[in-house]
Formats: C-alpha cells, sequence, structure tokens
DNA sequence: CAAATCGGTGGAATCGATTCCATGAAATCG
DNA sequence: CGATTTCATGGAATCGATTCCACCGATTTG
C-alpha cells in the first residue's frame, strides 16, 4: 500500500500521531497500550515511514554513501564490500556509488548524495576538477578520503602505502638482476597515480638501475590502458625484461597482451602485479604483486567516517603495502628480445 | 555552507521562494531578469536544493536503486556499471545496494530504497523470505528483475536463457568422451540455481551421460563454495573427469583447488566455468565457460524499468547464453584418476 | 494535605521545497 | 477605448514525519 502516512496509523491506533511516531522511534515515553495498538496499526496497513519526511525534519539519515572509482576493479569492490558490512555493523546503511574514473560522474554523484542528505560520506576523489570536492570539505558534512586523497583539501584519510611495496618490488627485480625494468603508471591526477611513481623513481634510482623514460607510461587504471602501456614497452627496440603494472586492471591488460605477443610471463619477461585479486592467484605463472588489504582499508574508512559523525577528527592512516613474490618474476635471461 | 535554503536565495535575489523555485526548475513562466537574479543568488550563496524536501513535496527523485547480489561478483558489477551508464544516459542517478547473498540483508536494503522514495527499483531477488519482495511489488513502485526471478510475483525482468549454453556445454563434455560430469550447482533458492541445474540434468539425461546424485554438490555462488565442491567431487572415489561450475566465482574456487590437488585443467580435468569473465581469458589454459551478456543484461534492466516508470508493462526479455570452448576441456583421458 | 514530580499524551509548529490560487500589470482584441 | 487574455509574481497551503510545549491525572514528597 502506497500512501499510508503516520496519521492513518495514528487514527486506526486511536491515538495523536505525535504518539505514533513516539512508538515508532522507540521514544521511551509511550505507554505498553499505545505501542501495542500503533504497532498492530502499522502492520495491518503495512505502514512504512517516509524517510524523507523524517529525515527532513530530524536531519538523520542513518546513509552514508560510499563513492567509488570503479565498480569493475576487484579492489574496488573487495573494498566496497568490507566497507558496506562494517557500517552495517554500526547500524548504518550504505549507498554506493560508481564515478567510472570520470570527474564528472564523481562529482555528478556528490551533488545527488549530499541532497540525499546522507550523515557522510567516503569518497576516493578522481583529481582534475575539485571545485565540488572542496565544496563537500567546506559544506561540513562529514566526509573521508580513501584510496586517493587531494593534496589541498583537509578531511580524514585512509591510504596505503604506495612506497615500500613499490620499493620492495624494484629491488626484487633488481636482485634478480634487471636493469631495465618497464612502468605501466596510474595518470597524474589521482594521488596513488602520483606516489606509486614517484615511488618507482626513487628506488630504481637507488638501486641504480637505468632510468630511460622511455621505460614509463602513463595510463588510467583501466584495463585497456594497460594492454596499450604494454604492448608500447615490449615493442621498444631496446625493450625492458620486467613490467611493473600500477593497478590491479592495468595488470589484467598487460598479461592479456603478453598472451598475444606470446611472451612467456616469468621467463621471457618478468610481471609484477598490482593488488592482491583472486584471479591473480590461480593464474600461471601465479603473478607476483605488490598486495595492500582492501578489506582494511574499507572497514577503516567507516570507522573514521564515524568518527567524523561523532564529532571527532580523526588522524590520517596509512596501511602497509607488501610485495608477495609468487612465479612471474625470475631472473633476468641475457639475449633475450621477445 | 550548510543550511542555505530557498528563502535565502529568494530573499537575496529580491523575488519570493516561488519564484526562486519556478526558476530552479525551469519553469517557463519566470522573466529574464528573475533568472538572472536567482542564478546569481544561488551561485553566490553556493545553494544546493534539498532533494529531501523536494521530493517530498513532488514525488520524485529522479533516482533509481539496484539492489545487487554480489559486489564481488565480476558479473554482476559488469552489470551494474553497464546499467548505471544507461540510467546515466536516461538521466537517472542510480544507487547501488549490495545484498551480499543474504536475504535479510536484501530486506534490509529494499526498506531503505523504498524508504528513500527511489522512482524505480532494479532488483536480484535472493529467494527465501519473499515477503518484502511482495510488499515490494504490490506496492505499485515501478520494479524490475534482472537475472533472477521469483515464481509467484509479476514483474517484469531481464534474465539469461539459463538453459541453452549449459546443454551446449554437456553436450560439448559428452562428444569429448566425458561420462561422469560433477556440477557445482548454485542454491536451490535463486532462480538461476534452479535452472542451471535443471538445465544440466536434463542435458546430462538428453546425452545418456551418467546422473549418480553424488556427482551434484550445492553451493551458494560464492567462491569458498565452489572450492569446497570441488574438493568433495574430485575427492571422490570414483570422481568425474569433467566439471561444470555454475557461476564465475564458484568456478574461481574449483580452479583454485584443482591448483592445489595438483590436477591439471584441461588434460586430467575438463573444466565450463560460467560467466564471461576478464580473468578466465587470461588464465592458463583459457577457461572454456558459459557466457552471458551482463552488459546487455544491465542496460536492459534499465530501460524496461524506464518503460515501467512511464506507465508500460514491458515483456519479460530473455538473452541467450552460449558456450565459449577454449582450452579447459579436452577429451577424457581413459584410466585418469588424480 | 498541599505542593512538587513524573509519565503519557495531543495540538501545533517545524523542516525546505513545490505548487495552487489569487492578483496586478501589461498586452491583445473586438 | 473598454474588455479580455497573457504573463510574472507572491502568499499560503502542502508533502509526512518529528518535536517543542502545554497539559492532565497520578504518584511522591515535605
Amino acid at each position: 500500500m502506497r500512501g499510508v502516512t503516520i496519521r492513518d496509523v495514528a487514527a486506526r491506533a486511536g491515538v495523536s500521531p505525535a504518539t505514533a511516531s513516539r512508538v515508532l522511534s522507540g521514544n521511551p515515553a509511550t505507554s505498553a497500550l499505545s505501542r501495542e495498538r500503533v504497532e498492530q496499526a502499522v502492520a495491518e496497513l503495512g505502514f512504512r515511514p517516509n524517510a524523507q519526511a523524517r529525515s527532513l525534519r530530524s536531519t538523520r539519515t542513518s546513509t552514508i554513501g560510499l563513492l567509488i572509482s570503479d565498480v569493475r576493479n576487484p579492489f574496488f569492490a573487495d573494498l566496497a564490500h568490507a566497507a558496506e558490512q562494517q557500517a552495517l555493523e554500526l547500524g548504518l546503511i550504505t549507498l554506493l556509488a560508481n564515478a567510472n574514473e570520470s570527474v564528472e560522474q564523481q562529482n555528478r554523484y556528490l551533488d545527488v548524495l549530499l541532497a540525499q542528505r546522507v550523515d557522510g560520506l567516503i569518497l576516493v576523489p578522481q583529481g582534475g576538477d575539485n571545485a565540488n570536492v572542496e565544496m563537500l570539505a567546506s559544506s561540513g558534512l562529514p566526509a573521508v578520503f580513501v584510496d586517493r586523497v587531494i593534496d589541498n583539501i583537509d578531511l580524514p584519510s585512509v591510504t596505503a602505502d604506495n612506497s615500500s611495496g613499490m620499493g620492495e618490488a624494484v629491488q626484487h627485480l633488481a636482485e634478480l638482476g634487471h636493469r631495465r625494468i618497464g612502468y605501466i603508471s596510474g595518470p597524474r591526477s589521482a594521488s596513488t597515480g602520483r606516489e606509486r611513481f614517484a615511488a618507482f623513481q626513487a628506488a630504481t634510482l637507488a638501486c641504480g638501475l637505468e632510468q630511460d623514460p622511455e621505460l614509463v607510461v602513463f595510463g588510467d587504471f583501466q584495463a585497456g590502458s594497460g594492454a596499450a602501456g604494454a604492448r608500447q614497452l615490449l615493442e621498444l627496440s631496446n625493450a625492458p625484461s620486467a613490467l611493473i603494472a600500477a593497478d590491479g586492471l592495468m595488470t589484467m591488460g598487460a598479461v592479456r597482451v603478453c598472451q598475444e605477443l606470446g611472451i612467456r610471463i616469468g621467463e621471457d619477461l618478468s610481471l609484477v602485479g598490482y593488488d592482491d585479486i583472486d584471479a591473480f592467484a590461480i593464474m600461471r605463472p601465479a603473478l607476483t604483486l605488490i598486495a595492500q588489504d582492501a578489506d582494511e582499508m574499507g572497514r577503516t574508512a567507516v570507522r573514521l567516517l564515524h568518527q567524523v559523525i561523532a564529532g571527532q577528527k580523526p588522524e590520517p592512516v596509512v596501511l602497509p603495502t607488501r610485495l608477495m613474490v609468487r612465479k612471474s618474476t625470475g631472473p633476468v635471461k641475457t639475449g633475450v628480445n621477445r
């Protein structure tokens, strides 16, 4: 039944709307009799409170928004799943929105979620046009960044240490004898893209490896760009003997290209992926990768947001990343070129 | 700025709230002068209309809900992504919710989305306790089923033909000489689980294969149950020479177990997966699988919902499925047992 | 025993935008 | 030129729940 209001319920229960409202919101100032009669009326009429009207008055929705970058990226899917479960435990409902790695779309959803008056917002910022994000930050709505941040905007955040895992990876490859490592970077507009790239550069420098600009290509964190980047690097006249890709989807694209080109991963070419995606464990050879804990990141983001909603100002959290050595990396073979 | 209302805007622009509202909603009955002044006031104050108040009065939110089964399942992630893009094209904003393969969670989100007064709802029903879904159907809120349906509830739907692809798969295995095919089924509570299983049984019967009940195990469409199921089947004294798993995540679980047990897929064991997931194409051996078009399903669901919102009653749509033969299936080897 | 306290209640104001209705000025018509 | 239509506008009612405030009968307290 649509259109059943609290007045109908009150009328049927023989009480005032005020009392009916009190019963429904668990206000203790109600008699057992009213409670019983209201509950029965609710059941009989199939009453469904209008959240719009409710939160218009009470300015609480018990709903949080989670604006992620890309649902199809398993890293964000895992993060979203963990966040949502954690939110449920705290009595919060999560509305998920997908920016699809696009600032325009991000801004559009930002508008919607703000207009829906969520109690708080967890955001993977896209970079680029930050006007809406700045508006968000200055609006006073509880909000936290997750995975990525925007430099001049001061919001609590959960990020991963984009440097240590990358450092381990480069060192691991260097120890295997690789001197030319190709790097498929994320976009410079994303903080993760920039930080991982900086870490890569710092590590290759520290290990005394070649720093040829030709060895770096920039993608957009989606599979297609990983494939294009890998192809470009592998077709260099002086092709690298190892490749690092800066996120899970670009890694998948790179793997696909290797297979198309008939390059044997782990033998002809060493490949280090990013993100501990289930699929990477069952690939053959199993992928060596830089792992970050998506679940923990999602849960932490919700906890931080919960603190912000409670009026606190939590410190930024940085989670560790680490190299997981599996079978896609091996000693460099001399004279190998495709 | 929070707390800027349309009255503030109206005051600053020197018009009434009524006129300000008309300007904002594009009502033609406004003068160029008012329009200009209101727009300037909006910009200066950073006004953000309260969607709650707006849709409380106008009962339209331009928002649809998409309640999927599991964000971490790439099939649903693809479906959600495609749906969301299609919705955007139609001027609708998608709020995503994740039932996590749980009826309780589904019902909870159903409540929330209804309370948020979305204009329509796309639902992958969980099966089990249908009370809330029945309520939804009888509430008159535009809604469509996608991927799964519930038998006695008459809502428009987009599903896949769960039978033809499965039939092809069984026949393909039969032609390769397999007589004992293990089946890792989805839950009987889901229509897809039931239909695929029925198709499997029908096909094995038609091909004259063994119909040993031991060859069937039931999972829950998540990876863990696929792994457990595969282990159980492969440890049978009279183990099957081929396996079919009824969804993508269970397929991944099965692959993992094969690797743990040292079984060579495509040689010692033929494996047919479900869903055309990117990862399955780059696995070695590449997986033979039953493909359905998640993107098309997502887009169609939104289109149907759009029609329902417009007052039409669209016919159910059934999309094709088909077998994609790759490298994980091969001729049965005599005397093979682990 | 009068006064203070308290639990339960209803009436009415409220949240912020939309929209119905009435109004007055300008434009059009016979 | 008076009558009528058009157009933009403001005032006030409205959407549905929450909550402030006042009240009343019953209990407790000095």
